[in-house]
DNA sequence: GCCCGTCTTTACGCGCTCTTTATGCGCACA
DNA sequence: TGTGCGCATAAAGAGCGCGTAAAGACGGGC
């Protein structure tokens, strides 16, 4: 799901976290020493990094600023210092949050969650593009060579659903349930019309379908310019 | 430097909180119960929302998901509950941090921080042009080729929705929702008559509407120069 | 109490969209 | 070569979403 820099100098606290986040699905990586994790964070910046201010070689607070100089990368601090002062000076140096030991588990995971909710590791381009065609999933507007294209309600739904999974294909039954609901998972006639309708209105020809292919007995798919 | 609305029906909190935020710099907005909360939000988004779980008339988790529901804005909770379900919860339900009282205020204002560097420090433009019109949103003013045009109070409401997504299209629900309150969510007659009377007073030809496109089906979606 | 602006509600007709049906084409298979 | 199936395409009727006007209800100011 993502991938997690756990930095501790406790060989059972880097294992406690191994295990919780890896059941959370997360991958994890590890380090011992603050040079150690910055240098991992510049080789290959991870999703999100769980670092132990109480580290051997420097001060934790120094990590978090060295961290910053190289990526924007999220960081959660550990600490066993309750104190105001560690907590505000680590938040200004630019971690994310700050969580007292010792900490609930549960807490903790929760607060990586919402670490991770607001940095998409896979920032999802938005918009689809294929020649000569613009779907801007996120406004909900279609452009073709520029120009706005005029989309009915269920054109519109159509061409998002299979924007949505570009590249892959969809089965009938699967567009049929996105779009006309579980009741109508059988008029595959609907899918015909509509999908002509869109080719119509977006092809370059329409009768050699660049943009919305047919597989043949399994349903459709959208081909973009990256697939 | 931000506009922070604070929740909480203790006047003492409140006023505490005022003061040190309004030291720091920061406007503050004060509402004592969920639901003045909610629809606070809802007609003019702050910056930041700071939230007391422990609130008279609704729960403070479900405040949570009713922000969310229409803002992305940051929300910091401070709550006397320190056990960890409460937290993974409004964490989990959309809450950026959460501070268990008593709280020290140094590291409340680092928190502050750390959720507003992070929040789309993008000045949304405060005002939107689109062909001859000129909307500003902190001003409540609107022009057309220079000269102010008079709205009435829905007019104004529902063109200022509309104008806060520019360029997104928003759902008859959204906009009925936001403008008359959820229990309208049906009434779009309402929409057809004010979206006709502001096409009227803005439009070039109200006839052809270039600003406030229907989307079929859908919604409304306010078009700008620069979408 | 009256006036005027605003909001709400109702009514109507046009035009678009959805649905449905019919027809044709190409391919696989016997 | 005929048959059947899946898909493409065209077309037409029904339904309703939307724009528009206008009357009634409401409320605030003088």
């Amino acid at each position: 799901m993502a991938r997690i820099l756990v930095v501790d100098d406790e060989a059972q606290i880097r294992r406690f976290l191994r295990i919780s986040l890896g059941a959370n699905g997360h991958a994890v990586a590890e380090a011992e020493t603050g040079a150690e994790a910055v240098a991992l964070v510049r080789a290959d910046p991870p999703d999100l990094v769980i670092l132990d201010l109480g580290l051997p070689d420097m001060d934790g607070q120094e990590v978090v600023s060295a961290i910053r100089e190289d990526s924007a990368v999220p960081i959660l601090v550990l600490s066993v210092r309750a104190g105001e002062g560690d907590k505000v000076e680590a938040l200004d140096r630019g971690a994310e949050d700050y969580v007292a030991k010792p900490f609930g588990i549960a807490e903790l995971m929760a607060r990586v969650r919402v670490a991770l909710r607001r940095s998409p590791q896979a920032p999802k381009p938005a918009v689809v593009t294929a020649g000569g065609v613009e779907i801007d999933l996120d406004r909900r507007i279609v452009q073709r060579d520029g120009a706005e294209v005029r989309l009915s309600r269920r054109e519109q739904d159509l061409l998002f659903v299979l924007a949505r999974s570009a590249d892959h294909v969809l089965t009938h039954q699967q567009i049929l349930r996105a779009v006309w609901g579980p009741a109508h998972v059988e008029d595959t006639a609907y899918l015909r019309v509509y999908v002509n309708q869109l080719r119509q209105k977006l092809e370059a020809d329409a009768t050699q379908p660049q943009l919305i292919v047919t597989e043949p007995g399994v349903g459709y798919r959208l081909r973009t310019d990256q697939g």
